[in-house]
DNA sequence: CCCTAACATTACAATTTTGTAAGATATTAG
DNA sequence: CTAATATCTTACAAAATTGTAATGTTAGGG
């Protein structure tokens, strides 16, 4: 595999590097930014291999840039413990893969492996997600954001947002409801859906001071995106 | 929209079919499921509204046919409260929504409204779906599914099967499992992985006696789908 | 074949989720 | 405007989830 590698550390660059090739791969070591960029370029990589930290550009809007490029080759991030903040932020950006120093080179061989098998298959590369209005909902993490900022939802939260957005802009009604979320087909006597969606909108409406979710009074409700993220 | 009924019932047939129509809807009613195939056969239908319990044919059954013919027009089931076991085989089959008995005409004409919306927009259909070998994992329902038979995953297992379905046939070490399922990027003192690998294994293993998850010793563990569903 | 480290399993407790019910608030018909 | 009904919110308890730790089991180097 063609393989460039970022990283500035004088003694982990080249022990990377050696091991690499020692491998049976084409490795371009580079400690600089401008450098890489412009490599990448030029020369069809089959993956990047980049220090989150390096310096004058950082990894991420390095990453940004190439994406922005249309380049969608796999990147692996490495990075400090210290920075683990970060994570979640170079993967929205669309690195594929994160690895924390120090690791073990057999664990970045792994996903070496991992990167190129994935690709040879050519497969939708790395998580499915559903998507409307300003929020966004990764269905393999589990994860929804609402413009970009993380919103915990347990279990039902989610399963109900799934359906509003699924059914974006249409009335469901509770009876809909009651089905697709609890398997149920009768009306129970209690306020299940009602406190589940109250819940819900405390969660995704209240923060953000608007509303999504409204209630068609005696029937259900009507999800509509927010436009103009 | 033209609409196929299959409604044995000598009141509920007629008066759905008068209000399906007076709503602007062409409506063929049929108590018969011979008669209704073959119309089906003929007819382009946009929607199927179909009682789960005809005499002579079943409407499941029905339904199993002409998805097998190719055709793959929604269909909303009807089926009595008693019925209720037989839901999630109605799904299954292909069956794109459920209602049951007594349901309101507010509500059939919701789920209406949301078919024809959908089938507009020609959006993919029901839900997503991820699939490894006799492995199905509806992200949206968050059902599982092995030999068709419904596995009942926690949030945990259900994230680590997810990423080995992902990753099917290569190795996931434990620090990937621990940054994928858990967002750690350091090495925990406990077998919290472990356990969780093992209660996945109790239920998606145990009950089939086979192994899927293999553990490579000292790295981490390799799914491998069971091939000849 | 035995010893040891790695792994599997189990039990347990803290935490979180989720259904119920009760009271507060809002909407609509009359 | 008022009563009746629907919905919202909150508090609470039962149930489920999940991390830890203790104990049992296995693989494979020596």
């Amino acid at each position: 595999m063609r393989i460039l590698l970022l990283e500035d550390d004088a003694k982990l660059g080249p022990w990377l590097k050696s091991n690499l090739t020692k491998m049976g791969n084409v490795t371009d070591l580079f400690s600089d930014g401008i450098q890489a960029e412009l490599a990448i370029k030029k020369i069809n990589y089959e993956i990047l291999i980049i220090d989150r930290m390096i310096p004058g550009i950082d990894g991420l809007s390095l990453v940004k840039k190439i994406r922005n490029d249309g380049n969608n080759t796999p990147v692996i991030f490495l990075s400090a413990m210290n920075e683990l903040e970060n994570r979640l932020e170079g993967f929205e950006v669309g690195g594929d893969d994160y690895l924390a120093k120090p690791f073990s080179l057999e664990e970045l061989v792994s996903r070496l492996n991992a990167i190129s098998k994935r690709s040879s298959r050519s497969e939708t590369v790395n998580s499915d997600k559903i998507q409307s209005g300003d929020i966004e909902i990764d269905l393999i993490k589990r994860v929804c954001l609402r413009q970009k900022k993380k919103i915990d939802l347990n279990n039902k939260e989610m399963t109900l947002l799934e359906y509003f957005i699924r059914f974006e802009g249409q009335k469901i009604t509770k009876t809909m409801l009651l089905e697709l979320v609890w398997g149920i087909s009768f009306d129970p006597t209690t306020s299940i859906i009602e406190t589940h969606i109250s819940r819900l909108r405390s969660k995704i409406e209240k923060p953000f001071k608007d509303r999504l979710i409204k209630t068609v009074r005696g029937s259900g409700y009507i999800y509509t995106p927010k436009q103009h993220v």
